[in-house]
DNA sequence: ATTATCTATAGATCTATAGATAATGC
DNA sequence: ATTATCTATAGATCTATAGATAATGC
């Protein structure tokens, strides 16, 4: 039942990416190793060759879910033909996001079990958002990098809080509402004078 | 051990406030049953008694959430001196909403769990969320009722957004950083032209 | 007599581990 | 010989239920 290197190196990205994406579609508590070996065409007994414990595959999958989403945002941004801060509240506010938990943002999805994560997936965590800000803070015109810095953090959690929202009714209308909402708010974000 | 009519609904109502103050600070599924009950003075059969299902009380708590948050809000409102939105903002964004989530809005808590709850507690949470807009509305400037709508909805996701971000990490520093950006936004949103 | 609560337990999870198996790679 | 995986299971949950107990309230 040994398997190459290689094939041994492809299982475990299969289960991290697995977790990555279950994780945020239910929540870390949402699906258990047995199924997430299962996904990878792996009996749960393997996982113990692989990872520690299901605590480090939360840190591995975090990780791997920042570096994803980070991808994405640069290439929004890359691609964008106006004002790069609207093609990403485009990007982020949209249908496809808010139907797609499982391959989006992780704090609408996980935000509040964040919290209550050990220290290690906590700080992988920090250090994500912390390069997602500046990611943003270079998208946004403002005089100083301090005034770049506090936009982009208004304007992600806007972001953030319009998907929490939007993803907490079953009221398609409602939903709508409030993407389209929020989107329309996020230039009066980004032109607000910086209050000292 | 039968105890008296009066006796049965102050033990409903604890039940109750328990599992709204928990399932705050820990998630739906981080408290059980048993543990709720024991906080009540019970033990885990009796709840039987009092609800048919784990669910019903879930159903049960967040209403009563909705139901307290209002009333802080209102009072806040009501006793505010300058801009109320200003007032509910310092409010919503303080260091004691960040530091206790079980007596706090139930967004940033439990965003991500609601999207999957049983469809009678996601109707449950609409019509709270329907009832604070309605509330918050009402303390925005605005020519038109659709204005102050769109301008309370994009205010109240900035503010669920930013306790998001505030809460996911253990960097004291971090924290106050985003709850001070998104608090110095709101005017901002609440100034920004209704775009139609 | 009725019923709120208690004791005890069924049945279904879940994480983690121990020892067996079989294929790689020296 | 080493080791990635598998089988089987320990031990700890959790929700829900059945039947016993004892106090209320007719």
């Amino acid at each position: 039942m040994k398997v190459t290197k290689e094939k041994m190196a492809e299982h475990r990205e299969k289960i991290i990416a697995s977790a990555a994406k279950r994780f945020r579609e239910r929540g870390f508590e949402g699906i258990g190793v047995a199924e997430l070996m299962k996904e990878a065409g792996l009996t749960h007994g393997a996982f113990y060759g692989h990872f520690a414990s299901k605590e480090e595959l939360v840190e591995l999958a975090m990780e791997r879910a920042f570096r994803d989403s980070n991808a994405k945002w640069e290439k929004v941004i890359a691609e964008a033909e106006g004002d790069p801060l609207q093609a990403l509240g485009e990007f982020y506010l949209s249908l496809r996001h808010w139907k797609n938990a499982g391959t989006g943002c992780i704090f609408p999805s996980l935000g509040g079990e964040i919290t209550r994560q050990p220290t290690r997936v906590q700080n992988a965590v920090t250090e994500g958002l912390q390069r997602f800000l500046g990611l943003l803070g270079g998208a946004i015109r403002g005089q100083t990098e301090e005034t770049r810095r506090r936009k982009a953090i208004a304007a992600y959690a806007s972001m953030v809080g319009g998907m929490v929202l939007a993803r907490s009714t079953k009221d398609p209308a409602l939903s709508a509402e409030i993407l389209e909402a929020v989107s329309e708010a996020l230039p009066g974000i980004a032109a607000s004078a910086p209050t000292p």
